[in-house]
DNA sequence: TCGTGGGTGTTATATTATATCCTTTCGTTT
DNA sequence: AAACGAAAGGATATAATATAACACCCACGA
């Protein structure tokens, strides 16, 4: 059997820079409107995250931002400015892979359900779609429930992007 | 308004003695199960997860394992038995805190659910309410519906247990 | 103009995890 | 029982991730 998948932005070939450029117009936005610098340092960070779909280890952002200057950046630097971002909700971080992906959907607060492609790592993250803030507010229900008072949750999905899944049948 | 928690052992003071002698007995005959070796060290490293219900460092238990010896245990040591005992489904990581916990039902896979408190830290897993393993399937027919293949899913719910929330009242 | 505080640079170090090689242990086969 | 091979563990080194602490600078308001 074969199913149409609901392809996304995220597995698919693209414009990326327009992801980018969104991005970027948005944090400014948002920036602005909540009396926040989006520094240079900061901006430039931001950018390199979102260099892809995939996310990318602060390590990484470092050589990246390090390539091409007269003296590298320190860890600190990197750091600090994705601790904004995420302080923001620029930028979320991925606990199973100690690594950070631009938030696609920045001006509402949310908990990030994340699915992360075990072969390519694409990773897509779901928040606007209602089924799933409903998915999520059963879980926090389900834990408040055992008199647990729930205030933040981490979901992180493994599994194949639609992309992977395919490649993995031509190689059979 | 004042709801009764449905307090669980993790929260209150029991005979945690009794927790780890069952954790070992069932890792004990699991094993034998399987065919796989729980030598005296993953034994040993077992039995320092389970000395509470609040995950715990792999180098906490390198501290604990060295206690006391000659010569001090390596981290690849602690890490290897780690390892064997995930695999076993006889631990879970909690990559929200690098840290590691002993797994409640280890008899039957699943995908855990954990409830983190924020203050003690205290962690409770939610597996084997039926409920839970609803929401967890209604998240990964949520992923899978957009066309992605779901293989593992990651959940840390942070928060206060009841305890910490009582305290919390008290100081007010 | 002078503080003041936030942002960044810099150095050092903490924390978590793995690679590699070698030795020991243990079950199996002969 | 001896020999073998695979799995487990010891030991050393190093990788990868993250933070502490202090210094400097600059924009901004009093």
């Amino acid at each position: 059997m074969t199913k149409t998948p609901v392809t996304t932005v995220e597995y698919t070939t693209h414009d990326h820079s327009s992801c980018i450029h969104s991005a970027l117009e948005q944090a400014s936005a948002l920036c602005q409107e909540r009396g926040q610098r989006l520094t240079s340092l900061r901006k430039q960070v931001l950018e390199l995250v979102w260099q892809s779909h995939k996310p990318v280890g602060a390590y990484d952002v470092l050589a990246m931002l390090s390539k091409g200057q007269d003296r590298p950046a320190a860890p600190p630097t990197v750091y600090r400015a994705l601790d904004f971002l995420q302080e923001q909700g620029l930028v979320h971080r991925i606990a199973s892979l100690n690594a950070f992906i631009g938030c696609s959907c920045p001006d509402m607060p949310h908990a990030g359900i994340f699915l992360i492609c075990e072969k390519c790592r694409t990773t897509r993250e779901m928040a606007q779609e209602l089924d799933c803030q409903d998915s999520l507010q059963n879980l926090q229900d389900l834990a408040d429930s055992t008199g647990f008072k729930t205030s933040g949750a981490l979901i992180e999905m493994t599994g194949l992007c639609p992309a992977c899944q395919n490649e993995v049948e031509q190689n059979v």
